[in-house]
RNA sequence: GCGGGUGUGGCGGAAUGGUAGACGCCGGGGACUUAAAAUCCCCUGAGUUCUUACUCGUGUGGGUUCGAGUCCCACCACCCGCACCA
């Protein structure tokens, strides 16, 4: 043969086009097969592809072409979700359009994604930010509108001040923009809001069906929805008012020793209009952080007020404090202190000498049992607490919720951690919030038949802000209703829910609506579905939710989008840093022995610690040099090698030197089958067998490192065995079970070989059942359970058999040394232990 | 603080309670070559050693078992998520 040389340059490129050409992972919605959707999550066109992509549309691409040779009919679409903050700033910063520069990144990245031969249909590309597509998820909004999933208000809301818009709850990490990292302020704006406490119960409920999630996600999303039952019920305060408040423990009512209200709390407020000492306590409230660290260290601090409350068995006057620990936005925003049992209310109580009052014991004879230095907030049974006494905490929840409700002075409730969602974003790049104010008629909706409201093309980004406030003309338009002049609503719709339902606009697109509910049906729900973990709560929340919501209306049948998920490592690498600690990156290094140089300046250069790929530490590598260097297969090997797929990925210089060595070790054993070869070679074909079985297992798991090993341990034993008829079957077996992760490898040489059909249309190999089994096996000889001696036998020996052949072993009769035996356990097929 | 996860050679990592370290990377030795690249072969957990073996070894300490990386109890370290949630 004269070309010993996989040249990845030139086939590479050639496959690619032969499979656009054939239109090979077109996918066809009325196939009889079995369909399977392989999905990951889209990516937002910043501009280049990096080696996180790679990683996470490598895993897929496996699952997509492994499903084909299975026989599925595969949809495994790629689009971009392409609204967002950085094409503003892009505009802002460059004087681009931010659709230009989007436009620009998606051509960019699309080129970066075909050059890595992904099985993708390209048919049913699109982006968030095009007209038809927005425009469908107006329609959208607008149909949860008329559900009343929708609704405006004035609300308190996070102010992202450098990206100058709202943020939700998700969107805060730390008192901190999740984009900007600036401290979030606090303001008050009228807001459109997605009723998705509505769902709370059944989001949550739905985790549980969710058998193909890590536990890790249910758990988030779980505790973010965070359920708790208790008791709401409310106190007549001095003044003759009813203060509401919310209790988990109602158990533990007798041990209230006084009520606390939240410094923003009405009552507060009230009592801070004729009390300027509240008003000043109310500000030092205000001014505390909000940090985890702060929150952490501050002082429960309170003020007592004039008022009191009336506890509701006992009659006994309470005092009731304004204080900073608690909190507004949750439950009443007010609570009944139990020093005794809360460890907030323990130490609140310590320093304001209030009573601390045991109500809950190990045993009854404990009752008077003195505190210690903290609250005891765990199971008991109460004392101390009048017709509660003798009961365990679970059944005096009961009686307590039982008799405010037969006393109608409170009820049993459920609160939910999770709020609304905050969808008004005042900013450009958006989906436009399809709504008109008209002075007469109100807050009015845009007729379905004039969809899509589009995002005006000539906007001015030399202030900051939002240019659509500013843009007279786009914003002057005519009340549907009255016809009279009327204003545009200028926020646009958080990204994320460009994201809620992009799965469905993949499955089917029509022109004149969202999706076709029955081209939906035929491939939903998603049955991988391959992200970062970051998504954890943010966009698979959203997403779940907006299913559940169109499910709701009737737009959908299934309520669960995602069968399965898969949550990704990251791509690491080590990182190189200047004796300044300035960072270099990798092409600024030499390898110098053990050492690394800095080859411009030849000063000694420090490796430090292996942490995600990112442009502040200079360790990134881009995908596209690496392809240019070592071609598409090399990559995807290595993104599926070594490391399991949901823990983090190294990259190095030397493990993809490896994978290419090891594709250029595959080229030439394709090149090695030799059709004069005749006879069997029944080891190494059972091997193959096994490989088979075992691979397909491995890649179904996404345990693709596994699968990995198998194909080296393969490959090397196909190496060494001599020719015959069945090393040929071996190769071209090897050549099938690659063809999934080296796809541009596995069709040249199966061309090469002679085919004349593609083999990303091959079927996966047939195992033959009973080459699966061994007739020889090794067991191991232990003496008092160390290994002593291995012996071959054959299958399905008997127990006296080995016992036998283990007792003759030289090595374990001098381990033995003439004690006497007492016991063998004899494993079939695998040990014999022998016990002295 | 609460919840979850992970600890195995120089590194990434394998291992239904049954031969720990598969497979890959790094490293060492050798072959081929004028030389290099490429390729191929051998070695590669630690220690002792009369090179034949033996002892130790999966974060630490206990336990269950004929047998534990794997199961149980206690602890340590690191990572992730949440957090004055009443």
């Amino acid at each position: 043969m004269t070309d010993t040389r996989f040249d990845p340059s030139q086939a590479d490129g050639r496959w690619q086009r032969a499979w656009e050409e054939a239109g090979t992972f077109t996918a066809n919605s009325d196939s009889d097969k079995p369909k399977s959707y392989i999905l990951e999550m889209f990516p937002y066109p910043s501009g280049r592809i990096h080696m996180g992509h790679v990683r996470n549309y490598t895993m897929g691409d496996v699952l997509a072409r492994y499903k084909k040779m299975r026989g599925a009919e595969v949809l495994h679409p790629m689009g971009w979700d392409a609204f967002g903050m950085p094409a503003e700033n892009a505009a802002m910063e460059k004087g681009v359009h931010p659709g230009k520069w989007t436009h620009a990144n998606i051509d960019a990245m699309k080129a970066q994604l075909k050059r890595i031969g992904f099985a993708l249909d390209w048919t049913r590309e699109f982006a968030t930010c095009d007209p038809e597509y927005y425009g469908h998820e107006q329609a959208l909004f607008l149909d949860m509108y008329e559900a009343g999933m929708v609704y405006r208000r004035s609300s308190e809301v996070n102010w992202d001040p450098v990206d100058m818009t709202v943020l939700a709850n998700e969107q805060v990490i730390d008192g901190k923009g999740w984009r900007s990292g600036a401290e979030v302020e606090k303001r008050k704006l009228d807001q459109w809001f997605l009723k998705i406490t509505d769902f709370a119960g059944d989001l949550l409920d739905g985790l549980e069906t969710l058998d193909g999630w890590p536990d890790k996600v249910r758990l988030m999303q779980e505790n973010w929805i965070g359920k708790s039952q208790g008791l709401e019920f409310s106190f007549e305060l001095s003044d003759g008012e009813t203060l509401p408040v919310y209790t988990t423990r109602p158990d533990t009512i007798f041990g209230a020793s006084f009520v606390a209200v939240a410094a923003d709390h009405p009552v507060a407020q009230a009592v801070a209009k004729d009390d300027p000492l509240a008003a000043t306590f109310i500000e030092e409230c205000k001014k505390g952080g909000t940090t985890a660290a702060e929150l952490e260290t501050m002082e429960k601090l309170g003020f007592r007020t004039q008022l009191s409350a009336r506890h509701p068995f006992t009659g006994d006057a309470m005092p009731l404090f304004i204080a900073n620990f608690v909190l507004m936005d949750y439950g009443t925003g007010a609570v009944m202190g139990v020093p005794g049992h809360d460890q907030r209310d323990f130490e609140f109580a310590t320093k304001y000498e209030l009573l601390i009052r045991r109500v809950v014991a190990s045993d009854a004879s404990e009752a008077d049992a003195p505190m210690g230095e903290e609250a005891e907030s765990g199971d008991g049974v109460i004392v101390n607490s009048d017709f509660l006494d003798g009961m365990s905490v679970e059944e005096a929840k009961a009686e307590v919720i039982a008799r405010a409700e037969g006393g109608g002075w409170g009820k049993g409730t459920t609160v939910w951690r999770l709020r609304d969602w905050g969808i008004s974003r005042q900013r450009y790049w958006g989906t436009p919030i399809p709504f008109i104010h008209c002075e007469t008629c109100g807050i009015v909706p845009v007729p379905k038949d004039q969809l899509p409201v589009k995002l005006p093309e000539d906007v001015d980004f030399s202030i900051p802000g939002n240019p659509l406030e500013r843009h007279a003309e786009w914003k002057a338009t005519t009340c549907p209703k009255c016809g009279g002049a009327a204003q545009r609503e200028t926020d646009t719709l958080d990204t994320f829910t460009n994201s809620s339902w992009y799965f469905l606009r993949f499955a089917s697109q029509p022109d004149d609506a969202p999706f076709d509910p029955v081209e939906v049906a035929k491939w939903m729900p998603v049955e991988h579905y391959i992200g970062g973990i970051e998504h954890a709560i943010l966009h698979l929340l959203y997403a779940r939710f907006w299913t559940r919501a169109l499910a709701k209306i009737g737009k959908l049948e299934v309520k669960e989008p995602f069968a399965s998920l898969f949550t990704q490592g990251m791509v690491t690498h080590e990182t190189y840093a200047l004796g300044d600690g300035s960072w270099l990156s990798p092409d600024e290094v030499r390898k110098d022995g053990e050492d690394y140089v800095h080859i411009e300046s030849g000063q000694p250069v420090t490796s430090g610690r292996v942490v995600k790929m990112s442009k502040s530490k200079k360790n990134v590598v881009d995908p596209d040099n690496i392809i240019a260097d070592y071609g598409a297969d090399a990559v995807r090997w290595f993104m599926l090698s070594d490391s399991p797929p949901e823990r983090d990925l190294p990259w190095s210089e030397s493990g993809i030197e490896g994978c290419w060595r090891f594709v250029q070790r595959l080229w030439r054993l394709f090149d090695q089958i030799d059709d004069s070869a005749s006879g069997e070679d029944k080891a190494l074909a059972r091997k193959a067998h096994q490989a088979i079985v075992a691979v397909a297992e491995d890649i179904e798991a996404l345990s693709f490192n596994k699968a990995v090993a198998r194909i080296y341990e393969l490959t090397g034993a196909a190496e060494k065995a001599p020719p015959s008829a069945d090393r040929n079957f071996v190769i071209r077996t090897i050549l099938h079970l690659i063809a999934p992760m080296m796809p541009h490898l596995a069709e040249e040489a199966h061309a090469k070989l002679g085919a004349d059909a593609l083999i990303a249309d091959a079927a996966w190999p047939k195992h033959d059942p009973a080459m699966l089994v061994e007739d020889e096996v090794t067991i191991a000889i232990q003496h008092k359970g160390k290994l002593r001696d291995t012996l071959t036998a054959p299958k399905g020996a008997s127990k006296d058999d080995l016992e036998a052949l283990a007792l003759a072993s030289e090595k374990v009769q001098r381990s033995i040394d003439g004690a006497a035996v007492r016991k063998v356990i004899v494993v079939p097929d695998r040990l014999v232990n022998i016990v002295t």
